[in-house]
Order: C-alpha cells, then sequence, then structure tokens
DNA sequence: AGCGATGTTCGCCG
DNA sequence: TCGGCGAACATCGC
C-alpha cells in the first residue's frame, strides 16, 4: 500500500531489520521485477552490507560499497524480514539471505513496483524528474515547484515531477483539508490557498507515518474512510463527488472543497 | 465473474 | 513545450 508515508515505514523497517550484515546469496523469484541482468545484479550484491537508507518520494535507496539498490513498491509492494528456515512469504520477487539466519524479502504482488541499481543516486533522481521530496521539502522549494507548474491540482499533486511522494489517496485527503477543488488550477490559486496547500501536504503525510499507514482508524473528519462511492461528507453530508483524471479516481466535497 | 486497485510510462492530441 | 487523456503493464481480491 505505498504511497510515501508506506514507504517511509518500509526505510524503517528495513533499518531495523536489514542494515550492516552480510549478504550470503540472493533469489530472484521473478525475473520481470528487475531492471537489470539478474546475474549482475546479484554478483554486484552478494558479499557486500546495505549500509544506509534514504528515501525520496516514493522511491528508496539503499545503499551498500559500491552503489545503491533501488526499490519502487508499485501498487502492492512490501517488506518482510523473516527466519530462513521458514517458508518465505507469499508474492516475494527478491529473496535477501543475511549470514544471520535472517532473509528480506522484497513483495509484490503485481509486479508493478522494480528494484534497480544505481551508482548515483542524486543522478538517479534528476533521470527520473523527480520533484522535491513532498515529506522533506522546504516552503522554499515548494514554492519554485508551484512555479514551475500549471494544471489541476489533483493531477499535480501526482504528478511525482512537480513533488515526489504523493498519491492518489493521500491527494484526496490533502485537497479536502486545504478546501481545495481538485480541479481549482494552481495558477488560480490565491497566496493563502497555496500556503494551505503546503501546509497540508506535510500534515497530511505525517500524520499518515504516525498512523502506520492504518487507514481503518483515522478520524471520522478524515475523507479516507470515506473515498467510496455514494458516500457522503464527513462534515457537510453533501454527496461526494468523483473526479477522474490521470487515469486516476478521487473523490472530494463539492460544498467543503472550494472550486 | 468482472471490475477496480495506494503507480508509472508512453504515445497522441490540442 | 506542456498538460490532459487513455492505454498498457500484471494480477489479485472483492
Amino acid at each position: 500500500m505505498p504511497e510515501l508515508p508506506e514507504v517511509e515505514l518500509y526505510k524503517r523497517y528495513f533499518d531495523s531489520t536489514s542494515l550492516n550484515q552480510e549478504i550470503v546469496d540472493i533469489f530472484i523469484r521473478d525475473e520481470r521485477i528487475l531492471k537489470m541482468d539478474p546475474e549482475i545484479f546479484k554478483k554486484k550484491l552478494v558479499g557486500k552490507r546495505f549500509l544506509s537508507t534514504n528515501r525520496h518520494g516514493k522511491y528508496l535507496f539503499i545503499k551498500f560499497k559500491s552503489g545503491y539498490l533501488v526499490l519502487h513498491f508499485g501498487m502492492s509492494g512490501d517488506l518482510e524480514y523473516f527466519d530462513s528456515s521458514e517458508e518465505e512469504p507469499r508474492f516475494s520477487k527478491i529473496i535477501f539471505q543475511f549470514n544471520n539466519g535472517y532473509s528480506l524479502a522484497y513483495i509484490s504482488i503485481r509486479i508493478f513496483g522494480w528494484a534497480d541499481l544505481t551508482e548515483d543516486r542524486e543522478e538517479y533522481i534528476t533521470k527520473k524528474k523527480l520533484g522535491p521530496d513532498a515529506y522533506k521539502m522546504t516552503k522554499q522549494e515548494y514554492l519554485e515547484a508551484v512555479a514551475r507548474r500549471s494544471g489541476i491540482l489533483k493531477n499535480l499533486l501526482l504528478n511525482q515531477e512537480f513533488i515526489a511522494g504523493v498519491g492518489n489517496v493521500y491527494s484526496d485527503e490533502i485537497l479536502f483539508k486545504a478546501k481545495l477543488s481538485p480541479k481549482r488550477k494552481m495558477a488560480d490559486l490565491i497566496e493563502e490557498e497555496i500556503t494551505a496547500l503546503f501546509t497540508q501536504i506535510k500534515a497530511v503525510l505525517k500524520y499518515g507515518i504516525k498512523k502506520k499507514g492504518d487507514w481503518s482508524s483515522y478520524p471520522k473528519d478524515s475523507l479516507i474512510p470515506h473515498r467510496k462511492k455514494e458516500n457522503s461528507c464527513p462534515l457537510c453530508g453533501t454527496t461526494l463527488l468523483r473526479i477522474e483524471t490521470s487515469g486516476r479516481r478521487g473523490f472530494y466535497c463539492p460544498k467543503c472543497q472550494k472550486e
């Protein structure tokens, strides 16, 4: 379930389980998940240790001696650290086996994610044209991103070249909390609205991390628990409308979110 | 049993 | 050149 908050949680999980142990073997269960030759992938990593991690948007970079492992989780990725003597998790696509008897599984049900290697993290980010990380960006970086782009807010939030990390669900929540219609054009926003959007991007992502991605326990005044057809706004009771754009389906309240 | 899904990418069009 | 749009990718769960 990976948008920025979930990937941040994967990062913390990785940090607490998989750093500084020697990788003794790697098993690739489905080569389609790799952006590169499996043999080269194995050769470069076996015998190394993962040293540190860094997240940019929905991308997780894991440093080892001579480069970075890059993981993207697509729509259904996950990590699971398990005892090597036990059965590996369902839908495991790559298994990193460590010298302490444990393994880390990179799981992907629908193969929309991928694993890759790069020697230069910054170059990788530049090549992908990723905008600033939505959680870590400064107000200044945000304003620069805003100045570079136009278009409707929903599309912009989903566009990783604008800012990196926001996905479909959190974009709905951000716009709801900022009281802005997803159809508003960035160029038409007044200063207060631009600031409100910044504030809510930060707040919603921060809260998502705090809740550990558990949407079932969100407070009633959030949009997330109501993101379903025919549901009504938790604030005013108006029937939520759907917006279909960029091939994604969003929800919003036509009364609370200013057109 | 068909449809929808927390993502990215690419080609087409205006 | 940029933004919007739709399809493609693969597969599972409801």
